[in-house]
DNA sequence: TTTCTTCTCCCTGTAAATAGGGAGGCTTCT
DNA sequence: AGAAGCCTCCCTATTTACAGGGAGAAGAAA
């Protein structure tokens, strides 16, 4: 007989998680643990005695503490549950930053209902499980490279921003003009302006509209 | 004994599908007809003949045609079922829209499973839905006034953006510069920089960011 | 120690965005 | 016949943004 996997889940939507009860109940072999709403409810529940679940269900936009800031936690706590990430997100750099987080699946709620089961079981036997979708863009960067099934991790590709950087794009979405921003941050103009030319160069856009758009779809802000 | 409400769901995830489904089948008056997972999925479904739901369950963001272009064409084709936006979205500009649409309620999927059930069973009554949430945001413009339970349609606040203003900023989010959308667009570059000038009066935003953010919080893009 | 990264600031330009104004032609509604 | 809204285009002017380069200080890592 086999043992039971118990699943904990997070969403921001409760009726979402409902949906995902509903399916996962059709499965003998998988037992809800438990469910939060926020990120914050996510590590509470993980650091209270008692409390564990072998897979964990995130959804990355979450508030209070988001998907990222969850697995962040987990790794400075040497919490290790094994991570799907369920979301709407299909951007190669999100899903590369959450591997390079240690999540071990991630499926897009398009087609949540069908792979949500078996993306449970293969994480849970010690593999890593991706949706048609999200292989599909993740072969097309790492062409030629089969996805590890091991514990093999993907390392990150994109470069990663900077504290400053950050701080310079938050603002940036904030409507504040540079010269604005100088003053926000106690910068020179200047320093403002080489934060901007490395931001537009690492993110691959054209302009503070193009920072913008990244930001919000990278839920930066 | 009561005549049975139908209802018809649309969302693009699914798995939330599933979770309304689960919710509203608790409840012996109301069966869920049909779902669709795009907006053109609706238009077709109640287009065709003898296809008809009382209470319309929409959601905003969905590929093909978004909820607002779904109101739109039932407007143009003098269909009117009773519909209950169900989005991730209170931004009051969106819930006006959507009135101004004649959307009979609108409930945020924070809290759709405690209202959802009310919710239909209200607008399949005449009356309309807010949760609470939507409700707070609605009375903080319209102080003094109280929500219209009967046909009065609450006229939208927002100045409507014109076709060729929203011609511009999609062009805008896609990181084009005034010059490029001019030539795309076969203007000339002041024409282009008065519709600038018009949306960034009409969205109260400071600069192209904002405009740039509007567009995404809005759908637009 | 050397190397690398980050953060800081500077220079010189050009291109673009913003702010204010006006104005003519067009439809649509009253 | 007005009035109103939209689309189009023009003017002047200032402020920002973008592009390219360099460079010094501090700290961490190799």
């Amino acid at each position: 007989m086999k043992k039971k996997i118990y699943v904990h889940v997070a969403d921001d939507h409760k009726i979402l998680i409902e949906g995902i009860i509903a399916v996962i109940n059709t499965d003998k072999d998988i037992e809800i643990r438990d469910y939060s709403l926020t990120g914050k409810e996510v590590v509470d529940w993980f650091d209270k005695k008692g409390n564990k679940a072998d897979v964990l269900i995130l959804d990355i936009t979450m508030p209070v503490l988001d998907g990222f800031e969850v697995l962040r936690h987990f790794n400075q706590k040497g919490i290790n549950p094994k991570v799907i990430i369920l979301s709407s997100y299909d951007d190669i750099k999100i899903v590369q930053e959450m591997l390079s987080l240690g999540c071990k699946g991630y499926i897009t709620k398009n087609n949540a209902g069908e792979h949500i089961v078996d993306a449970i079981k293969a994480v849970a036997n010690g593999e890593q499980y991706f949706s048609d979708d999200i292989q599909k863009i993740l072969l097309k960067r790492f062409s030629g490279h089969h996805v590890p099934t091991g514990e093999a991790p993907v390392k990150s590709i994109i470069e990663a921003l900077t504290e400053r950087e950050l701080d310079v794009l938050k603002l940036i979405t904030k409507q504040y003009s540079s010269p604005e921003i100088a003053d926000k941050l106690n910068l020179a103009l200047s320093t403002v302006d080489t934060h901007r030319k490395n931001l537009l160069k690492k993110l691959k856009v054209k302009n503070s509209v193009g920072l913008a758009m990244y930001a919000v779809k990278n839920k930066i802000v």
